[in-house]
DNA sequence: ACTTTTACATACAGTCATGTATGTAAATCT
DNA sequence: AGATTTACATACATGACTGTATGTAAAAGT
């Protein structure tokens, strides 16, 4: 066969990846060999190889090219809880309908060993789960100067607690890959969860002004 | 060598267990070959492959060795908000004090793929989470009676949040291999998380004595 | 136009893990 | 006490998978 263009070369190894991903979420990572994903890219191992130096280094390519859920979205948004549900949200929500995305998280959580080499893309997990961690604190200072939260606790510590509710739902969601039991109230659980975080704002507004809001 | 009398062999088959749970969690489950377990437990293949079939039933017998971590404990603590918080500070505890119930739950949150024979372990985990679920929703049920919950909220959904809640917990806390930055916190975490909960019947009861009706 | 890379395909060597088959001495059974 | 089974250790055959080496035709460089 003739030498590929530069473009075209650029095209197969985005093919590689692509397939990559889908095999890793299928099979497990340490369960597809190299020639798993060359016989779902058409080429051979040559070209994975080619390309690639080994599994591992294809594994980070597969992550490098999947953009970050967590990120904080809608800045135009004015109510720091509601911007922090709209995060949320909006991850659930690319998770669902980006299939490169639910691919690439499917093999982080529940179809990946993190050993040896892949131990660092844990910490680096952990580290892009901090960022976000603190962006959220820094909401719900906000939302505390506010009086939507109770000036007593934490945000930080707040805002990992919502991290640490966020990575359960996404472990659960992609658990539930029947789509049956848990994926439905996903949504309404993070409603329900950011619901609860100005609640104590709800109760002392009502208190002290003595209006009580009806539901809209 | 001596044939070895039926305790014998039952010690040797749970420390091969036992060897295995350790490995598993160092090195992955797919990275481990049955010649690593024996090793570590000085024995043979021979006498890994005399106990168990394969791998998988190796994997199987690990986690069947260890208990649940998610069980409703204190029967005797009156208030139910109260329970969920012991029952999870007592998980964290056991999680931290047994090194068998630790190297258990890293391998099955970040040191093995669900996939293939594995993946009925994963829903059987999932299995295991909804009868937690469903005991902290009885629970979350008596403390929405007792007006120390919203009579508005799912007390199921509520009790699902707990879940995912508590997944990401784990799977943080064990991510902190070093015990630097999460597992300090993880226990002020929980506090924190069911302290909320209550904190609807604390301003509630403070601002007004309005009695949650629950004639539904 | 000529040389040099490139982008693979093909071929090869080697390691490693698996599962089974066989051996064996003593425990257990009768 | 003899027969049988047990609880392994040892040996063997096999098959993946890996990584690299080599081949090659055309693209890219000069």
């Amino acid at each position: 066969m003739a030498r590929k263009t530069k473009a075209e070369a650029a095209l197969t190894r985005q093919k590689i990846v692509q397939c990559a991903r889908q095999v890793f979420s299928q099979a497990g990572v340490s369960n597809t060999s190299m020639e798993d994903i060359a016989r779902k890219a058409k080429v051979t191992r040559g070209a994975v190889y080619w390309h690639f130096r080994n599994k591992s280094d294809l594994f980070m390519a597969v992550r490098a090219d999947t953009g970050s859920l967590l990120q904080l979205s809608h800045p135009a948004e004015k109510s720091p809880l509601r911007r922090v549900e709209l995060s949320l949200q909006n991850a659930l929500q690319r998770l669902a309908g980006e299939s490169g995305t639910q691919e690439t998280y499917q093999v982080m959580l529940w179809k990946c060993e993190f050993v040896g080499e892949f131990s660092p893309v844990r910490d680096d997990l952990m580290l892009g789960g901090e960022n976000f961690v603190q962006e959220v604190a820094k909401l719900y200072r906000t939302a505390q100067h506010e009086g939507q939260i109770d000036p007593a606790v934490d945000c930080l510590l707040l805002a990992r607690e919502t991290f640490c509710f966020f990575v359960g739902l996404l472990k659960l969601w992609l658990a539930d890959t029947a789509a049956q039991s848990f994926r439905p109230q996903a949504s309404a659980l993070i409603t329900q969860y950011l619901q609860q975080k100005q609640a104590w704002g709800k109760h002392a507004l009502t208190v002290s002004r003595q209006k009580p809001k009806s539901n809209t």
